[in-house]
DNA sequence: CATTTAATAT
DNA sequence: TATATTAAAT
């Protein structure tokens, strides 16, 4: 009997829960996507490498990870995916595949950073927040590193110059806190306060490698569009986190996503042209709105 | 043990 | 490039 380690309903049940279906892409804005073959684990037992054997690791329940997710994650086949072969129950002793981080998914987690507060922003918490069936602490802790990052540098730079004219960025050059996004937690409610850079951005595109870019060896880019796989409705009544208790209280008032810009440019280069005007990664999600 | 961070690997 | 993995420090 395997409790599932979500175990915090004993624990502020004010936490927020937002809409959803602001996210969800509607049914109609989900690409084809013909992938599903077989279980991505499967083919990864395809993939293992021949040593490095770990058949002694902690079986990650993702299966009953969370039940009514409103998400499925989407892993890329790194390996050719010979197939054929016995396919039932997924050998979670194998590496999965990389997570490919799609802008609803991103959107989760960002939200889930904001909602929590820095306090619990943390990868285990995040990750149960989220509630995405297959998530790993490691898949979150991987992101959030990179998100802090992310964050320091935006912040770096309006830092640099913002006070009044040109400021770059409205939400650092600023106070924002919109609202306390945690009216409750009774004891750190101002946690978020203290840093309250740490929510309210955003960022899209330039995920999933578009098709020219394909630097899979094996096989070679052949489903580059299948990125978005969610559940297209029973988002509702979804109850993300269900271990955790997070009741509807959404004063989201903060989450605005506005189009910074890329979150992981690199450095910044040649700036002679003038400008700015970046490469913009082709938008293959149905998310040219939301 | 979990988190953070840097470095490194795929 | 994006993500994973690891090591070391906390």
């Amino acid at each position: 009997m395997r409790e599932e380690e979500v175990e915090v309903e004993d624990e502020p049940k004010c936490f927020a829960r937002w809409d959803w279906e602001e996210q969800l892409p509607s049914p109609n804005e989900l690409m084809p996507l013909s992938q599903p073959l077989i279980t991505p684990d499967l083919a990864l037992a395809f993939d293992i490498p021949s040593s490095s054997s770990s058949v002694a690791g902690p079986p990650p329940d993702r299966s009953l990870l969370r039940q009514s997710e409103p998400f499925e994650l989407d892993r890329e086949d790194a390996g050719g995916g010979a197939g054929g072969g016995g396919e039932e129950e997924p050998p979670r002793t194998l590496k999965r595949p990389r997570l490919v981080w799609t802008p609803q998914l991103h959107k989760r987690f960002v939200d889930a950073v904001a909602h929590l507060g820095i306090k619990n922003a943390v990868p285990k918490t995040i990750m149960q927040f989220m509630g995405v069936d297959g998530l790993t602490r490691e898949n979150v802790a991987s992101h959030l590193q990179k998100y802090r990052l992310y964050l320091k540098r935006v912040q770096m730079q309006g830092l640099s110059a913002s006070s009044s004219s040109s400021a770059p960025h409205p939400f650092l050059g600023r106070t924002p806190v919109a609202a306390p996004a945690e009216p409750c937690l009774p004891y750190a409610p101002v946690a978020m306060l203290q840093h309250h850079q740490k929510n309210t951005e955003s960022m899209q595109q330039q995920y999933y490698q578009p098709a020219h870019l394909g630097h899979f060896s094996s096989g070679g880019p052949g489903f580059l569009s299948r990125t978005v796989q969610t559940q297209p409705v029973v988002h509702r009544t979804a109850g993300l986190a269900p271990g955790l208790g997070f009741v509807p209280a959404p004063p989201h008032s903060a989450t605005p996503y506005m189009n910074d810009s890329e979150w992981s440019r690199k450095g910044e280069h040649g700036g002679s042209g003038g400008g700015g005007a970046r490469r913009k990664e082709l938008t293959l999600f149905p998310t040219g709105e939301d």
